[in-house]
DNA sequence: ATTACTAAGAAGCGAGTAG
DNA sequence: TCTACTCGCTTCTTAGTAA
């Protein structure tokens, strides 16, 4: 961790954006080879910048140490260097962790029995079908947030109006209510594959502090391929003044 | 997708790379909170400019919408917006997928029984444990690559002395001789966390194109966590021209 | 065709300083 | 203290052009 962070935080100084931006696009051209043909005259127009500007970055990329360049002719034929490859790696760490920082992220945890049982019991389960507009596999997925994300979350939460189940009285118990809160919810590494989710508040389940419940039509495990410890994104979609900032 | 991605290919012009950087560095800052608390003179400390040139770039940002600024007396209070956020989560899908291109990428596949079975037969067992100098679990990992990885591999391994496991017969049959190449691996998102390994190329299990068999001591799917679809990083540790190029 | 040098012009930086 | 303005100076960019 340490030494190739420490390469990031000294090659990237401002007199290097350029640099890393220049490897940023010349990856992007790599697609399925290994080795990128490209022209200074190319490479300016996709950069838009100068060809002369554009022949002077891959010099530079070259003195860096970042691509390897040879020369067949009028061709020029460029490789991606270990040192190149290991900076677009560590930023690409530091920008999965600083993502964790932006959004609300919940880990995958074990749990999904026990909520299950409530869910599934006729007196709430009609009452979620009709009130949140699907019907919720029969299970819940638990989520565990770290402290700040939980208090993120319960402080939005608090300016949302929840979806009320009513509670009930059987033969042989009373059940309590139960609030409800509209999320979106998406893999980590795809949040553009959203479900309509509800996050579930059950005075009784209360289980383990930090930890929420989901509730979602598919089995959510199966359907983003979820195993324990994988990361989720929650978006609340009530926009308040909060939600609109992140 | 594409609504997203145009975003980051509008935002980032040469004009625009120290704004992605400074947001990137603010980003950094953010640790658990979802606020950020800097003045222009830390932040100039912290990316090496003035504390002047610091206090346009935010502005720069604020006018942008990447950030939002609340000024509470001298103390200047910075959040991260939604556009500011897909831009970072954009450039992380991008580099996501620029570096499968640029290292060798396989992913995990069905198939742990069959390899094993020839694996644990004694006669190939013991050459394993003495040549590649560690027991390996008894079954392999079966990883698919697509045709380019495999194609780089191939050509690598040419290169590379393989580690010879001696044929033999026994009562019932004859068994081939197989070749194995010294690999190091190591999960997509954990490149740090490396394992010795083997790549087996064993003749009769030539089962599917572009799926290639690996040995190591651990069961790696419970080791890396590993399930179908995951991705892992293959690092030749000979040395050859190539592998000093990646 | 290429890459890349030179020189002029544009853009950006930070010191000084005001608010 | 802070942020952020002006302005001189430096650095970077590009057009022209050589190789």
């Amino acid at each position: 961790m340490s030494e190739k962070n420490n390469n990031e935080i000294e090659s990237l100084t401002p007199e290097n954006y350029h640099n890393w931006f220049t490897l940023y696009h010349l990856c992007q051209l790599l697609g399925n080879r290994r080795t990128i043909e490209i022209t200074s005259k190319e490479l300016g127009r996709l950069m838009k910048i100068s060809q002369q500007t554009a022949s002077r970055r891959i010099n530079d990329l070259v003195d860096l140490n970042w691509i390897k360049r040879k020369k067949i002719g009028k061709i020029q034929k460029i490789v991606i260097t270990e040192k190149g490859a290991n900076l677009m790696l560590s930023t690409y760490k530091n920008l999965r962790k600083l993502l964790e920082s932006i959004f609300i992220v919940g880990e995958v945890t074990e749990g999904m029995k026990e909520g299950g049982y409530y869910v599934a019991i006729k007196g709430y389960y009609d009452q979620f079908v009709e009130k949140l507009g699907f019907k919720p596999y029969k299970g819940t997925l638990n989520l565990k947030l770290n402290d700040m994300d939980k208090e993120i979350l319960s402080e939005k939460m608090k300016t949302i109006n929840p979806v009320v189940i009513e509670g009930f009285k059987d033969q042989s118990r009373e059940y309590g209510p139960v609030l409800c809160y509209d999320v979106i919810i998406s893999p980590f590494h795809d949040r553009k594959d959203e479900v309509k989710a509800a996050i579930l508040d059950i005075e009784r389940t209360h289980h383990e502090k930090n930890i929420i419940e989901i509730l979602a039509e598919p089995y959510l495990r199966d359907r983003f391929k979820l195993k324990n410890g994988d990361k989720v994104i929650l978006t609340l979609n009530n926009p308040g003044e909060l939600s609109k900032n992140y």
